[in-house]
DNA sequence: AATATGGATGCGCGGTTTTTTCATGGGAAC
DNA sequence: GTTCCCATGAAAAAACCGCGCATCCATATT
């Protein structure tokens, strides 16, 4: 079990990842929420500890963005009462929340309680998302994230990238692409599908000039690596 | 358990806050009528505070108001024992009435009381209501509220956002929605569909030029953003 | 029965966004 | 070094949506 814990007090997080992985669980922290949003893309852990007041991005707002691509469950750690009453008034996604100074067996045992209820309880709404590395896909809201971050996608980028994450790891020509994306459309030249990958790899890319993902196949076609 | 307090005496509202918040309860305020009924709106309490005098909007006013949306318990505060005689006499929704100077300990009686019914209520009568953000829909009496405003819904628009909004964030081709909300109705034009997105936007959206919501996806078609 | 009213639907123009086309230069393969 | 092939920028072409307005239709009113 990977449990991620969000706070820039460096002390604080130092203490929670000993109690942490003397329980057995394998830790990974962040320091802000931006961080901490490209960390449940990238690597995926099984419960997240947030703290609210944080640089870069509030736990608030970190909270809701892992929420449009994410049902990990978030436990939000807040400084005073106050701040809780606030908290508990929008929804922002979160399973369960704890005020700061709390009791480290207090933390444990809502961990404990979050993990067993995530492993038996049938999921919300199961949302539809299609993931590798730092890139997700929203099946329903035909958008993509980019290490947690919203992308609009266009009709024709969204029906090529999810073509080719749903069959990673295999070439295909200019030729096949048209055929299967473009159907029984016009048959438009074959320089269009250039033109997509370009746009996805602008959009979904860290560095679109050196594609980790959206590759080229020389004298082939293009594929999705996973 | 969240309750709302409201007040323009500062100074009462702080008494109240620290009593209430010492037995447990989680507290929010407002100074005057427009204020709580936005929260009511936003924060969702269990039960209401509501003083009769106020600026703004008066508390009778105000309390007649989230009647119109919400069922939730409401205890109305009155300066003078003569007012409290007229308050009785209209019918403006309260559950129950003090008079000020009133002793904190009997406000807390009558919360705790209110509370108590609501909670058995509420199970046997569920208020059926589906809000996000400012939209709030009355899925029994199939109008909206508009920040609390009522907005007369056509049998169709109320139709058709009654199914949106039970499935955010998930586009819906034209197609889609005239085969689920038009069902086995004579199949009209596909552009039906958009003049009733229109007319939403128009009753239910802030800029109905830029709508926050009721949101078009290109190439693809409509969906709700909560 | 005739008329009035309000809702649902159909159509076309104009502006906007997306998609496609095209030209050019730079890399990759041999 | 030569020959392909691909990436990139720009711009034309096509597709699409918003909106006003006309029409159809059902129900209420007189």
């Amino acid at each position: 079990m990977k449990i991620l814990v969000v706070d820039d007090e460096a002390l604080l997080v130092k203490g929670i990842r000993f109690n942490l992985q003397n329980e057995g669980y394998k830790v990974i922290t962040a320091s802000d929420g931006l961080e901490a949003l490209q960390l449940v893309q990238t690597q995926n852990p099984d419960l997240v500890v947030l703290d609210v007041m944080m640089p870069n991005m509030d736990g608030m707002t970190a909270c809701s963005k892992i929420r449009e691509f994410s049902d990990v469950p978030i436990i939000l750690l807040t400084a005073k009462t106050e701040d809780m009453d606030k908290l508990m008034g929008f929804d922002h996604g979160a399973d369960d929340y704890l005020t700061k100074p709390f009791n480290i067996l207090e933390l444990k045992a809502r961990i404990r309680a979050l993990l067993r209820r995530a492993g038996t309880a049938e999921r919300r709404t199961p949302s539809h998302h299609l993931t590798t590395g730092s890139i997700t896909l929203d099946l329903d809201g035909r958008n993509a994230y980019k290490s947690g971050v919203m992308v609009e996608l266009t009709a024709k980028e969204f029906d090529v990238i999810e073509f080719l994450m749903r069959n990673p790891n295999r070439v295909y020509s200019r030729e096949a692409l048209l055929d299967t994306i473009w159907a029984y459309e016009y048959r438009s030249d074959i320089r269009t599908v250039d033109v997509h990958i370009r746009r996805l790899r602008e959009k979904l890319e860290e560095n679109p000039a050196e594609p980790k993902h959206i590759l080229t196949k020389w004298g082939v076609g293009y594929y999705f690596k996973k």
